[in-house]
DNA sequence: CATATTTAAGACCATCTTGTCTTAATTATA
DNA sequence: TATAATTAAGACAAGATGGTCTTAAATATG
């Protein structure tokens, strides 16, 4: 796999939170639901995704997390990095320590185009981007297709 | 991860195969000592490939592994393939169900292209490519370099 | 045929990821 | 101030992956 799991919930949240027109706090609790992810492990993977500055949180009623920049300055590569790490960016292809300096594998050449690739998307991608398109086309972020994109006024 | 370590090591066990001139049995213990891989671990992997008549083996003294078909007829998907599955060259990147049937996710458009370029770059490389490679530059398959490429004539 | 060598098969354990649960700290609101 | 709601922190369980070990089956060779 690509990315992991807590990667993946951590960019659908993100994408949620960037959905959200007026910036206010939104519970970890609604993501949850709206997204079916389960709310204790969203948790914590949004405790992280906090910890870095990537959103911040309120406790107690009227809490909960929101974005601390604005949706189109970050970039997708941002929660890859917090959560993931940037090992799928750096590392060898073969798992040899590494990789670039002094020997290479031979795969080396190939897989640092690729990975090329996957870093720039990943760069020049930032969250409104993906919310506009996800607007436009009505696309999902959920198994079922259950999230519409409304912009939340509550 | 890209790749899972059991695939790393396969990969790397069949590109060792390749660069066998003569295409005789090579036992999985010289392997294993070779690349420095755990010798039980690899012949689990290493069965998987034989299974799925990648790999040709016999057993006894004498006995071993080797490439079924010539190296330059062998394409890192393949080894993927029978090892980590298509998954990763077939997935949605937010990990939701049937990527690309009906409603795509927001990333769609991006991973789609960026996961060709992966594909791609596994379809086109073959063992003899990465074997013609790691001769030429002296290339390492061992996290400290020790395997050089020599022609097993013996 | 007896023996040693090798792959095949699968039980078993360790480690990492994923997911659940409990408790504490904070805070808006009645 | 008391209460309820919420995030923070971390223990714990379940599952997947990585890795070890034992036994069986096959086979070359003396
Ligand atoms: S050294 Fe292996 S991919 Fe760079
Ligand atoms: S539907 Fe998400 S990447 Fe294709």
């Amino acid at each position: 796999m690509l990315l992991s799991k807590s990667c993946i919930y951590g960019m659908r949240a993100a994408l949620y939170l960037a959905s959200s027109s007026n910036n206010k706090y939104i519970s970890i609790k609604q993501i949850s639901n709206d997204l079916d992810i389960s709310p204790h492990f969203l948790t914590k993977i949004l405790q992280e995704l906090t910890r870095v500055d990537l959103l911040e949180s309120q406790k107690g009623p009227t809490g909960g997390v929101r974005l601390k920049r604005a949706g189109d300055e970050v970039t997708l590569v941002e929660i890859v990095a917090a959560i993931d790490g940037m090992d799928l960016l750096t590392e060898c292809a073969l798992g040899l320590p590494g990789c670039g300096t002094a020997k290479p594998c031979p795969l080396h050449e190939q897989w640092a185009d690729t990975r090329d690739e996957i870093k720039k998307m990943l760069q020049d991608t930032t969250l409104s981007d993906l919310v506009r398109k996800g607007k436009e086309g009505n696309l999902r972020i959920t198994a079922d297709g259950s999230f519409d994109w409304l912009p939340k006024e509550n």
